[in-house]
DNA sequence: CACAAATATGATTCAAACTAATAATATTTA
DNA sequence: TAAATATTATTAGTTTGAATCATATTTGTG
């Protein structure tokens, strides 16, 4: 009841600004809504004023709320500074970071992640390696990169794992497609089918692999490296795509295309930054890490960030 | 042991930093030293970096230390100003704080407090209750004032008292004076003399109303309004003077006069500021206490801030 | 070298902060 | 308009960790 401020406070206020609701604040502070129920409430005691109306939703913040939103926002922001600063003091000068990446729609949001993250590490050497891997965690074992972007865990693989966040995966249909019909596409859907896809191996499809290979079908396949060009061959009724909702979703609102969820439970794809455990604990790369999960948190519409 | 940083540690080492070691930076912020020890190790385990060397006194900051003291300047005054906007939307705007003053050398010491409240309630009326009162406190009952500064407390008031700060008074002789001798002056040594002082009541003397008086003391009196005058008639031999010892430790330094500790015990005066309880909520009106506490402790040399 | 001052350590205590379960309230959907 | 779904508040119980007390260790000083 007469406990002071601390930043715990300023870091909850803030998830309540961004996600609007308080089970969502607590989501993205590791908490239970309860927990952010009593500190907030107890905030409030504490300073003798509400902070926020709950009543309406996104629930707005009052005068007093907005002027510690706007602590926090100067706040926070300063803390982090100094505690990277601290990160390069104890730990001596930051090394290097080759990322290798399995999938193509991932520099989507690599890029801006990247930018967001040189401005904060500016000694640290920042590359992709280059190409598309069949096994990227094999270049890790061979030194060859310090991060891999993946999108299954395999836990017989010595390394360590960072959840990054999961999105949805649609099925792409020309308008008056037959299939567009339904209201959502099976696998068998898929069967009779031209599969348009990036040209990578089956393996790294999440359709493929968590949808039509269990389901032993394997359409015919057509490939293109730009997500436009895959549009464009469905617009023009060369076939069928599955692709990241976040990724087409303009193109959707466009009406350039219509899309259909994959299965009754729907298709979900995860991703994962892998690294080597001798490097998993360095703080130059855990805060890449977290880089990636707030600049893709802010850019791409309707991802879930991954709990640990 | 994986505590992530709070505005508490941020406190704790501005006090480390300002006094220059655990036990008293301990004392600043209210906490045992075994406690701030702890603290501090935690902190340094988080980070995997010390903040400063022990070995030596004052203790030395790290180059990781001063980071964090850096960023503890830039965000603490942030915290205090937002929690004063918040006091003001909470209580509404604030009112008038007439301030009612028995001693006279309070106004050394209040008046840099009252230049830097302003900063910070600018809305705020500012004034001092003028003349010199017999019974300050009187006037709180009265409404003619908001705050009394006092050296004792009246647990018969019905006021609520505020701690402010201790210091020690000092007798005061000319070079060469006989009872310069001695190492310390006892009442008895009072008697003979003639005591100079402010033009204020015997109650309102510490020297008499602590020492004097019980010993059935009664010395001839000689009065100034003005410290300085106090000094020029020691220095001529016209009588003795008890004062604060940080009111004239320039002019010790200056061998102007010198100065001896009164009784074996040393004499010390205390200091407290009184409202009606009634105001004692305010947070304008606590915000003023604390000033008072912040500015003397960084202005006044060898005083000592009062425990609540 | 011994002593005082300052800091570190370990055990214990206790309140703050969290979770879980559930009730109350609002919002959306049928 | 009722039922289903989300969201927040409340109550009670548990956990955790920060502070204290007591004591040991270290460091500076006469």
């Amino acid at each position: 009841m007469q406990s002071p401020l601390e930043l715990r406070h300023l870091r909850t206020l803030l998830a309540l600004a961004d996600t609007g609701s308080v089970s969502r604040a607590a989501q993205r502070v590791s908490l239970t809504q309860s927990a952010l129920s009593h500190q907030l409430k107890a905030l409030e005691d504490h300073y003798g004023t509400a902070l926020f109306e709950r009543k309406t939703l996104p629930l707005k913040l009052t005068a007093a709320g907005k002027r510690l939103i706007s602590l926090a926002e100067t706040v926070l922001p300063a803390v982090g500074a100094a505690e990277r600063d601290l990160a390069r003091i104890a730990f001596g000068e930051a090394g290097q970071l080759r990322i290798a990446v399995e999938c193509h729609t991932c520099f989507d949001w690599l890029m801006p992640a990247m930018d967001c993250y040189r401005e904060r590490w500016p000694e640290v050497e920042l590359d992709i390696v280059s190409g598309f891997h069949a096994d990227p965690i094999g270049l890790l074992h061979e030194d060859r990169a310090d991060l891999a972007i993946v999108s299954e865990r395999d836990e017989a693989e010595a390394v360590r794992y960072f959840p990054l966040f999961s999105y949805e995966v649609v099925a792409l249909l020309a308008h008056g497609h037959p299939l567009a019909a339904k209201p959502y596409l099976s696998a068998e859907d898929f069967a009779a089918e031209t599969l348009i896809s990036y040209p990578v191996p089956d393996d790294m499809l999440d359709l493929i692999r968590q949808v039509l290979r269990p389901a032993g079908i394997q359409p015919k396949r057509r490939t293109s490296e730009l997500t436009i060009a895959i549009l464009q061959l469905v617009a023009s009724r060369r076939g069928i795509a599955a692709l990241p909702q976040w990724a087409v979703q303009p193109y959707l609102d466009r009406g350039y295309v219509e899309a259909r969820p994959i299965t009754t439970d729907r298709l979900y794809a995860q991703l994962y930054a892998a690294t080597l455990p001798t490097r998993a604990g360095l703080p130059y790369v855990e805060d890449f890490v977290d880089v990636m999960r707030e600049t893709s948190q802010l850019n791409l519409p309707g991802i879930v960030l991954l709990a640990e």
